[in-house]
DNA sequence: ACAAAAGTGTTTGCCTTACACCCATGA
DNA sequence: TCATGGGTGTAAGGCAAACACTTTTGT
């Protein structure tokens, strides 16, 4: 599989050349002005949103599926990138849902019938650099665009509890996640890292100490700049030592205590 | 679906009833003199071990699946059941050894070719008490057994990976896990609840400090009697708080650090 | 000079760790 | 009475929470 099809061509040509009953759905997590973003997407002909997804290819493992998903949504490779959840019960997308989005792309029924079953969703989130992220779409027939985690919009089907148990999963294993490595650009500011522990862990953090626990544990450095940032002090820049932190999420190491 | 069929009508008859490429495997996990255990199921035609698993009928969510799994091999209901991960890749399962299974089973092999597939298994752990868990087998062709978890014999394909994801998985959310109030019978001693937290996290604990930290809990109440034990000081007997642990899970308090 | 936000230091209290001591039981 | 293991207490050290104070910058 080189390249994410249009949905027509997907859904209609699908059954030979994906594993039937199997999709994966990405929560991808972008850092920007403070606010962390999730990437959703839309078919104009649908009115609603949903998380960015595709199917596992015969020849493919689930991974390498969502990082397809994934370079075909952003042009990304190298991406960080864990499964979290898997989500199958017989519910979840609701039939009528499902028969509309059919009928809105003018596939017969009987063709688009494997898309219409029950389908087992293998979860995913990933973390990018919000900059280095170009939203790639076809316009002729969708849309995307980066969504405040704290405002999402309706979604389809149970797409809105997949990311809640996403982002509670994240929560839970904060210590162990490399958030900021993955998030922000080479260089950063105290306050950026710490804005991302905060819209995670959905309350604020004392400046004072969180910056005196990030220090100390030695996976970040100090740089001698700063960065202008209006009418105060300028903060410091500070980058990551790589190694370190690969180390952390190999061995568990408690990067941040949850309980801030 | 109620009832698993012996594995000669599941195999070549599955195609119908089951959703393609789909498996689910427990890990099934049981706490008896003083040693942490795995069940283990064995085709006597093979050689080896596997976990006991199965596969998700069209009308089952996977939950159900696995809750049928595990009734149909101890018995039990109404388990502790918790999906960890799932595994998918592509060599997962070697081909030769599908085959080779089989031909073991004389099923031929376009009868079978749905299940030399490749197979996403849904990844699921499960604590129940030892002693209320019969072993179900078809002796005729099968056999079961609980193994010491630091002692398990060669697993088909990538079943012993399973297992310790899901070890791991334990061992990171331990605080989070009523690991003795699902693995213990409803009266115990302190010296076995501490006992499973050492098999878990693989190293000794404190003695007095363990105990000391799980009354100051409040999940565990201390009762008027004790267990004869050998030529020593007989135990305490303790008992859960049931309505305090479900808390626990559910809003995730820490009933126990991992840093012991 | 003042407001706003960043950086440094200090105090307090709790939790973990380590270990001493006593108790109960069977050989 | 001794060995074995359970139960209670305590002291030391480390870490986290709270907060005072200093520094920098634009208006």
């Amino acid at each position: 599989m080189e390249k994410e099809k249009p949905p027509f061509d997907t859904l209609d040509q699908g059954s030979g050349i994906f594993i039937p009953n199997v999709s994966v759905d990405c929560i991808i997590l972008g850092f920007d002005s403070g606010r962390l973003k999730v990437l959703l997407c839309k078919f104009k002909v649908s009115e609603k949103w949903m998380l960015p997804g595709g199917f596992v290819a015969k020849d493919e493992d689930p991974d390498e599926s969502a990082l397809r998903v994934l370079k075909g949504r952003t042009g990304l490779e190298d991406v960080y990138l864990r499964q979290f959840y898997f989500f199958g019960k017989k519910g979840r997308i609701g039939v009528e849902e499902n028969a509309d989005m059919l009928k809105r792309f003018n596939i017969r029924e009987d063709k688009g019938q494997w898309y219409t079953d029950r389908f087992i969703s293998l979860g995913y989130y990933s973390l990018i650099k919000y900059n280095e992220a170009q939203l790639f779409t076809n316009e002729e027939y969708e849309e995307a665009g980066w969504f405040d985690i704290n405002e999402i919009p309706s979604l389809y089907a149970d797409h809105k509890e997949i990311i809640d148990t996403a982002m509670s999963t994240i929560r839970r294993q904060i210590g162990f996640i490399p958030m900021g490595y993955e998030l922000l650009p080479e260089k950063f500011t105290m306050p950026e890292l710490r804005c991302i522990y905060e819209a995670i862990l959905g309350r604020e953090i004392d400046r004072r100490n969180f910056q005196r626990k990030m220090l100390s544990i030695g996976y970040i450095q100090p740089l001698n700049e700063t960065r202008k940032a209006g009418a105060h002090k300028s903060p410091n820049l500070y980058t990551f030592i790589k190694e370190k932190y690969a180390e952390a999420e190999k061995y568990g190491i408690q990067v941040m205590s949850n309980n801030f």
